[in-house]
DNA sequence: GGCCGTATACTCGTGGGCGAGTAAGGGGTG
DNA sequence: CACCCCTTACTCGCCCACGAGTATACGGCC
C-alpha cells in the first residue's frame, strides 16, 4: 500500500495546521494550539511534541528557519512548513475525511465482557454511564450554542459531529436499559444463573 | 488517582476474559480469541500478545501453570488466572462499561482541519465518506441479522452498539452534505474566496 | 518417500510516545 | 530588595508496542 504516514502522530496534523497559519517555534504552537482547543479533537500529549517536530523535520515536511536567543532564555528555534508538509497536510485531511475507519472505541470492548457481570450488575452501571453521558451532552449542548453567535459554523463541525454521535450512543443506552429492566431482553434468567453459578 | 491500570493494553483484558473461561497457552489463546471475533472489538496486534501475557504474570494477574512440550514443538507454557485477576477485569469491565470516555476519532481530527481544502472538494470527500459508510452498514446489518438466531443477544450488544453509532455517523454527514450542496451552509462564498485566494 | 506449504509457537530489536524532570527569567509582594 | 512562584521553554530516559523474523512439525500430494 501507499506506504504509511512519514510522521503518524495526529499531533503532527495539528502541528502542519499550525504551520500553514504562522511559523513558531514549538512552545508557540503549544499555546496556539491550546489556545484554539485542538487538544480537544485529538489525544495530544505534549510530552511528544519536541520529538513530533523533530521527526516533521527529519522528513522534510518543516524546516527551521530561525534559531535566536531573547535574554538568557533557552534558545528557541523556529519552524517553518515546507511545500511538502502543505501537501502531506492536504493528504492526509483528505484521507481522514473520504475513508471511514474502524474504530475501538472503549466502551465496545467493555460491552464485549459485559457477559462476565450479571445482568443487575450491567444494568447500574449502564446506569451510570447515562448519567454521566446526560450532564455531558447538556453542557456539550450549552457550549455550542453559546459558540453559534461568534464563530462559523464551519469551526464547530467537529463539536456537531461529536454532539450528534454522543446523543445516539445516549439513545442506544436508553434503549437497552429500557429492554433490561421492562424484562424484554431475552435469556435474561439464563445469564443470572449462569452469572450466580460461574460467578465468584 | 487510583494507580492507572497494572496493564493497560486492551488486549489484556481480552487475555484475563479467555483465562477466566479456561486456562490456556499463549498461542492457543490467539486461536480462541479469533474465533471469537475479539479483534473485531479492540484495536489487537498480535506482535503484543506475549509482552502484554508476560506483564499479567509479573503483576500477579495472570500465573503459569505447566510448561511441558509436545514432540520437538517450542516449550509451551500454560497460563491460569489468579483472584487479582479476576478482579481486576471485573473492575475494569465497569470501568470501561459505566464511565464514557472522551474520545477521539480520526474523523473528527479529520473535520477540525476541513477548513485546510476548499469546500467543493470537502463536499467530494464527505460523498465518498457517506457511500463507503453505506456500504459498510448494509454488510453490517445483514451480518447481525444473521447472528440473531443462532447467538443470545448479549453477546451481540458490541455489534448492536457499533451499527447504531455508524448509522447516527452516516446521518450526520448526509446532512451536512445537503446542507453544503444546498446551499444553506452559512459562509460558504467567505470560504471557497478565503481558500482560492490563500490555498494553493 | 520426498517435497512443500501451512499451522504451530514463539523471539527480538527498534523506535516512538509520554511522563517527569530541569532551568532560567519575570513580576508581584511584603 | 529579597523571596518565591508562575510562566517560558525545553530535555531525557524508560518502557511498551509492534512488525518482522525464526524454527519445528505435521499432513497431503504427486
Amino acid at each position: 500500500m501507499a506506504e504509511r504516514r512519514k510522521v503518524g502522530n495526529l499531533l503532527a496534523l495539528a502541528v502542519l495546521a499550525a504551520l500553514v497559519e504562522k511559523s513558531m517555534h514549538p512552545y508557540e504552537m503549544a499555546t496556539f494550539l491550546k489556545a484554539r482547543g485542538k487538544d480537544e479533537d485529538m489525544p495530544i500529549k505534549w510530552g511528544s511534541l519536541y520529538t513530533v517536530v523533530a521527526n516533521l523535520a527529519k522528513h522534510g515536511l518543516v524546516e527551521a528557519v530561525e534559531s535566536g536567543r531573547q535574554g538568557g532564555r533557552p534558545e528557541r528555534t523556529v519552524y517553518r512548513v515546507t511545500e511538502a508538509g502543505r501537501a502531506e497536510l492536504a493528504d492526509w485531511t483528505r484521507e481522514l475525511v473520504a475513508t471511514p475507519e474502524r474504530e475501538y472505541p472503549r466502551f465496545k470492548a467493555g460491552l464485549s465482557v459485559l457477559g462476565g457481570l450479571g445482568p443487575d450488575e450491567a444494568a447500574e452501571l449502564l446506569r451510570r454511564r447515562l448519567e454521566a453521558l446526560e450532564r455531558g451532552l447538556a453542557e456539550q449542548r450549552a457550549a455550542l450554542d453559546a459558540q453559534r453567535a461568534a464563530v462559523p459554523r464551519l469551526f464547530l463541525l467537529e463539536s456537531e459531529y461529536e454532539l450528534t454521535m454522543r446523543e445516539a450512543e445516549a439513545g442506544w443506552t436508553r434503549r437497552l436499559l429500557a429492554d433490561l429492566t421492562g424484562g424484554s431482553f431475552p435469556d435474561l434468567d439464563e445469564w443470572r444463573r449462569f452469572h450466580e453459578s460461574g460467578g465468584v
